[in-house]
DNA sequence: ATCTTGTCTTGATCCTGATCAATGATGCGC
DNA sequence: GCGCATCATTGATCAGGATCAAGACAAGAT
């Protein structure tokens, strides 16, 4: 692959599962009816580990992640958190029809962000309903997802939540990759240990004694403490406690 | 109240929290826009206990929750189960553009569901944009609860969970009969110990004895096994590891 | 080269909630 | 009334994961 279809890609590509299917970066490509919309969208860049927004804040504007990833959590007044989602390029921040936001987002790594101010996009999914029948599907594909991970939490032992996360993460790496997933596969893991016990409902040390253990059992291989290969993809949906079908490429 | 003025009210009430805000009973009130609907709705009841759809199921219809409460839930291979939602009376069942049901839905007392046909009224959704934005908007108030509830699931201790559960339940209560909730209140619950359980990723064991711990230290009063009263509301969101703020009113 | 700092690993011990088991209520059919 | 089924309570014991604590490792900073 050269550089300039590398650049080509990456310059058409579009913004990720944005409910508005306009180009993310380049300026040149041919004009759809929504391109009115690059009047009131701008871009935001956040460096790791900064807070893209508060709990409580009021929503300025809503957005969707182009590259980097973000964490959706909630504390409480003693200190423990709860993530409660996983934000990777492609998902949408925002409420439409809300004043404040319901959750903390974080940036894990380096964050880049397209935004639109709230207001002016409300009115465009008055405008156009097919922005809001996209943005229902992508609600409700995440609700389904939610309700998963309450199975996770509520019921799988901690070396099933391991298994579960790493087999969510190998799924979205490969969907944003556009390839199915496979054995053999390999991905950076983002999270840190601590951030993978928030995400599960552990503390950091079962998180790591959990990753040691399915190491030892030959289940993934590590390079490093974050690139994780899986050998054999069946064999950790299994640990995962879960069946092969359920589970959508999302 | 009188007989008729009761008659009345329930003749025509809204049906519950159903996207389309027609008439849930009542054939003879006046006219409205979305009439056309009710070429296509019809009742179903079930039985407390009777499973309405399981995980799987072709989607046949979507619905809305008249009366009764029903649960959705996952089961593992190895019968593991977690409950995902309760579904109480206005609360939308279905998911359009979807073809087959994420979830177990099961009565758990006797239930009244308003239905349309899924085709159909995925139809009308494209006619009246007003109708897919209502359901967005519950589609994301279902989504902050779920997100709130993994809070719950992954990070509170097993007290914490009950008082937790108690309190929802308080509230939607009186949220249903339109009152604020307040120090006295009383309501049934609903669930058995086990549902409890499943709900909060407990055994019914500790479910039972963490109720009568709650009793004993008073912050719940109990009228046989099901009627909760609460003395001091305050007191339970206390034990709920919550804030008063946060939680709204849904 | 040494010191920091952040991240991860590993060990020892404790405690919450699970598990196994027995016993009480309550309601229902007859 | 009695038997039966369902649901709830309570007790004894166990185990999975939390907690407390010590070190390992890598990347920068000085």
């Amino acid at each position: 692959m050269n550089d300039i279809s590398f650049n080509t890609r990456l310059n058409t590509r579009e913004c990720g599962g944005c409910p508005i299917r306009h180009r993310a970066v380049c300026a040149r490509c041919e004009p759809n009816e929504l391109e009115q919309l690059d009047a009131i969208k701008y871009y935001r860049t956040f460096e790791a580990g900064q807070p893209v927004i508060w709990s409580g804040d009021p929503m300025e504007f809503v957005s969707s992640v182009v590259s980097g990833i973000a964490t959706l959590s909630q504390t409480m007044e003693d200190g423990r958190t709860q993530m409660v989602g996983l934000l990777l390029p492609s998902d949408f921040i925002g409420r439409p029809g809300r004043d404040t936001t319901p959750f903390d987002v974080v940036a894990v790594t380096d964050l880049t962000l397209c935004c639109f101010r709230k207001k002016p996009f409300e009115d465009m999914m008055e405008r156009t309903p097919a922005i809001g029948t996209r943005l229902l599907q992508m609600t409700l594909d995440e609700l389904d997802s939610a309700r998963e991970w309450m199975l996770v939490l509520g019921r799988k032992t901690a070396r099933e939540k391991i298994a579960s996360l790493l087999a969510i993460v190998a799924r979205r790496d490969a969907a944003l990759h556009k390839v199915p997933p496979r054995d053999g596969m390999s991905f950076e893991l983002p999270l840190t240990r601590e951030a993978m016990a928030d995400y599960l409902g552990l503390t950091l040390e079962t998180v790591s004694r959990q990753v040691s253990a399915l190491k030892k059992s030959g289940v993934i291989k590590l390079e490093g403490k974050r690139r994780v290969i899986i050998p054999d993809l069946e064999a950790l949906i299994t640990e995962a406690g879960d069946d092969m079908d359920g589970a959508p490429i999302t």
